[in-house]
DNA sequence: CGGCGTCGGTGACAAAGTCACGCAAGAGGC
DNA sequence: GCCTCTTGCGTGACTTTGTCACCGACGCCG
């Protein structure tokens, strides 16, 4: 897709599970209350010292959410894609509490924003968007509890293959120092460095200065599906 | 509190934070629509083949919610107390999906079970029922949170030194096999054993059969909080 | 070219999880 | 009582993961 960035936004309000299946009228009202916000890559769209009180829809870009130990070491929860809403930030806003959660815009980020007596009057009066806000909460709630079973049962040999799948896409090369991947699963950077050193030996990668290429996507997704 | 077992509690709406607040009017219909359960010690609430379609308010009792592993180790993952609603059942709901999680009622229990459609009629007309769901959604996912932080950089013998005290309460002994303890933090029970033994050599802990003394509090606070 | 910051490699060690086994404390039957 | 069976626990050897300290290599810039 493409934003001209000198225009405004038509009619953003198509481009959510919750706000495309509401009344014409709604969505007029909703686009008048609402602001639209750039953030440039890099950006920290909330965090410990940056509680909002807005909620947030994520028009384009990427998201990632991460959270930091007391020791330094970090670990990504999950991202939110385009289409979605943020709900870590609403939680936050209503339990009043900033958590050492964080969330940096991966790419450059186009992202509705609704003041929270406008989010509270659609919630109560519109059943689709209550849907919209209900399922984005489980999807993190599941995601959090994915992120549970990797970390407390998985080996790391596996998840770094599956995450190396998932940060490749399409792409068979990956631009990511061994420092961020080991931010993505939680670990060392020590542990990425033997690893991939393994699947190098292995011929499954192939390592340059802060990138990887995949060689062998095939026996990597199967390393990855090994429960 | 008392619930006298063979009569109907008289107002279970004066229970909860997010029906507490509603007319007269609106408790009263709640009545009507919902019914009041009892759920032995024990039992399996919630589970993967047992996906619920009502909503779930907890009058009395207490459910631990857990989550297995393939290699069939198991982790908790928060606990449900009187007065709380359960997101997971609905978060299940919601997203269609049967997730390895499972909720077993740690006493015996009362709750109040709503049929989805009050719920969401609750939800689109209560502001402080609306208040009360968005909290409870909070609340696990910073629990959740939290789970995440000890797992992935924790040490063991911090966290079981937390568990303990928390599963103590006021008394001094625990009613725990060190299986128990393994399922509580998400490992293994040689692990559990050798961390006790060490605690038992260091004058923390009296253990026998099935049961654990805390014979040093203070000491095992300090380790629990000791970062 | 030299200096510097980032990135990655390595070896030694500590912590945690796995595997295999065996013993012992109850519970219940006779 | 005595036997048996289940369940809980202890232990040693080994693997995997995380930590620490250090160093070398690369890229960038003055």
């Amino acid at each position: 897709m493409s934003v001209d960035g000198a225009t405004r936004i038509e009619d953003w309000t198509e481009r959510f599970q919750g706000t495309r299946a509401l009344p014409r009228a709604v969505r007029d009202r909703l686009i008048r209350a609402a602001r639209i916000v750039r953030i440039g890559k890099g950006t920290q769209v909330f965090g410990p010292d940056n509680v909002p009180d807005k909620l947030f829809f994520l028009y384009d870009g990427r998201i990632r959410v991460s959270q930091t130990s007391e020791g330094g070491r970090e670990i990504v929860l999950y991202r939110v894609e385009a289409g979605d809403s943020c709900v870590l930030t609403t939680a936050c806003m209503l339990a009043e509490e900033a958590y050492n959660a964080e969330g940096i815009a991966e790419t450059d980020v186009v992202a509705v924003v609704l003041p929270k007596p406008d989010f509270d009057r659609l919630v109560a009066e519109e059943e689709p968007f209550r849907k919209f806000v209900f399922d984005a909460y489980s999807r993190r709630l599941i995601d959090m509890l994915r992120v549970v079973d990797d970390v407390a049962f998985g080996r790391i040999d596996v998840r770094l293959a599956e995450r190396l799948l998932a940060l490749a896409g399409d792409s068979k090369e990956i631009a990511a120092t061994h420092q961020d991947l080991a931010s993505e699963l939680g670990t060392a950077r020590e542990v990425i460095s033997r690893v991939l050193a393994d699947f190098q030996k292995r011929g499954l990668v192939q390592q340059s200065r802060g990138r990887i290429a995949l060689v062998d996507k095939p026996t990597l997704r199967a390393l990855a599906e090994s429960t």
